[in-house]
DNA sequence: CTGTTAGCGCATTCAG
DNA sequence: CTGAATGCGCTAACAG
């Protein structure tokens, strides 16, 4: 059942006038009789007439669209980024594409020709934790279709990215472990490649250092992510001759996997050994012990993020902004 | 900087042939000689030609896009939905626009709006807990574009809709409580105005009666969802003259926050009180005790929903099916 | 202030 | 098998 919608063509008609005419009044150009003008919302608002978006973005070459790429959507951490971008986003009337590389570069290389096929505006992107190659994703700057990462960046492109202070979180934490009489520290960290596993074992070993407590690499390790395989490490951290007092974890999910293994093991949290995560998934609160973690702005991380990047759409002004927002360490009963 | 996209006019120049010969070739349709057809081919390769969806939307009058509205984005349940879903759609060549409804009306009609005004093709919803008025998703049906509820329906509204079998799966869990010996069960519920609710608290009462336990009123408590009220009921229902010894809660973030209560009043679980939730959010798996909870097949709803929603707007097929799909008792620690 | 003209890039008749 | 013509609905010069 198809009904005709009502067209610009139809309004010119009825009253008498140019399409052009209709056009400007619907569009608030100022050049017009304010009467006709009258007339003509008033038709407009009678038929109920609603622009059709294909035909301007066909006019315009423009999709009013922008296109995102999230490792995932198990957690609730993108998730909530998402909503903040959505938010901006829909205000500033664009649509957002999303879109999931499940951790997986050829995903997330798939997404991004999607996104592409789609004619997105502009990008939103935190990289997939295998992504080293950032081919798929200069096409887009070579076309002049503006970048913006966040949470997971790509350091050697040269276009605004939103983390979050990672360095003093981590310091933060540790500091907090310390002060609290903890001595061996050990670090489940993440791989190497990523800036954030990075960033997040300097302000580990810089607060270890600070506190004069030398850096034992024997308690830190590092892994890809793949959370099945803490327990593995956990066992091994624990089996130490001279095992840990303390645990400070790259994320929430390999934090509240340790504490299962350490409860396991008839350990007690955080007398035997404390644990801090980093994000404040939301898991984190409903656990027991509830787990003592570094929380990210995740919401205004999404907004900065779609903000910046309508801008560079909108304005075309071309800053690569490193925008670092700050963390806030939140203390349950894990530590 | 701005470089000319490569159109199907460039490559009819090009070769010499006219632009319907190019169109046709590319969009694979028989009647190009096959010569004609490699030459083209080869050239759209050589230029990477990519059809401007723009254009061609315009003139189909079909955006490739579906509108996707859901109440929230906390847990995990609807971003695996969104997953599922969204991968039907790619592979089916649409874009899926998301929005959330924050679990309120106004919100969710605004969403619908902003659809509506980005002309998608059809629309997968999960109403929110609010929503008692459906105009807003009429007027899509006026216009001819499907419409498909997953999770939280609209019985009034005559078009497919995938969801659980909340009653079996309410059933089952009861049942299971009650073969553990459990007589008293409670269960916190969800508002009536949700079919969810009223299917799960039918299962509740009738796996009661079959097993001749009586139902009792006081044990029954629907309330509207909003988690932070639940130590509000768990309290009320301990301090009863004779509490239950076990509790059915209409999902696990109600049973999560239940099981925080039950801990902090210093009763055991599942020994002096069992919990079963439901829907199988990743977080019941991490607590201590492990949630006991009726899984929800959640990706496969997205991707059957999605597939119903894309055959009606292709095929035009206007049967109004009822998908139910079957739950799962996933046992672990709290029952 | 208003009308006329020209496309945006493509699909799709209708003729060959 | 191919070409020419038309139009999707709208914006944006360009002329008044």
């Amino acid at each position: 059942m198809k009904r005709h919608q009502t067209t610009i063509l139809d309004i010119a008609r009825e009253l008498n006038v140019s399409k052009s005419t209709v056009s400007r009044a619907l569009t608030g150009h100022p050049s017009v009789k304010s009467e006709t003008r009258e007339r003509v919302l008033e038709l407009a608002g009678k038929y109920d007439y609603q622009r059709n978006m294909l035909a301007i973005r066909l006019v315009k070459s423009k999709s009013n669209t922008i296109g995102m790429i999230v490792p995932e959507f198990i957690t609730s951490f993108f998730p909530q980024i998402i909503m903040g971008a959505h938010k901006i986003a829909s205000d500033a009337g664009y649509g957002v594409l999303i879109t999931q590389s499940n951790e997986s570069y050829e995903t997330e290389v798939a997404n991004a020709r999607v996104l592409l096929a789609n004619q997105v505006d502009g990008l939103l992107v935190s990289l997939s934790k295998e992504t080293q190659n950032f081919e798929h994703l200069r096409i887009f700057q070579r076309k002049g279709i503006p970048i913006v990462f966040f949470n997971r960046v790509c350091e050697e492109m040269d276009v605004p990215k939103v983390v979050v202070d990672d360095y003093e979180g981590a310091f933060k934490a540790v500091e907090y472990l310390i002060q609290s009489g903890k001595k061996r520290i050990a670090h489940l960290a993440g791989p190497a490649t990523l800036p954030i596993s990075r960033k997040r074992l300097n302000g580990y070993k810089d607060a270890l250092t600070k506190y004069k407590i030398a850096i034992d690499p024997d308690l830190i390790i590092s892994y890809d992510l793949s959370v099945d395989k803490v327990h593995i490490y956990m066992k091994h951290l624990l089996d130490l001759p001279n095992p840990p007092d303390a645990l400070f974890a790259i994320n929430d999910p390999t934090a509240i996997r340790a504490i299962q293994v350490i409860k396991s093991k008839g350990l007690r949290i955080p007398e035997d050994i404390s644990v801090i995560g980093f994000s404040n998934d939301y898991a984190g609160e409903l656990m027991d012990p509830g787990l003592t973690t570094v929380e990210q702005p995740v919401k205004e991380m999404g907004e900065i993020a779609a903000r910046l990047l309508i801008d560079q759409i909108e304005k075309d002004t071309d800053k690569p902004i490193l925008k670092q927002l700050k963390t806030k360490l939140i203390i349950r009963q894990s530590a």
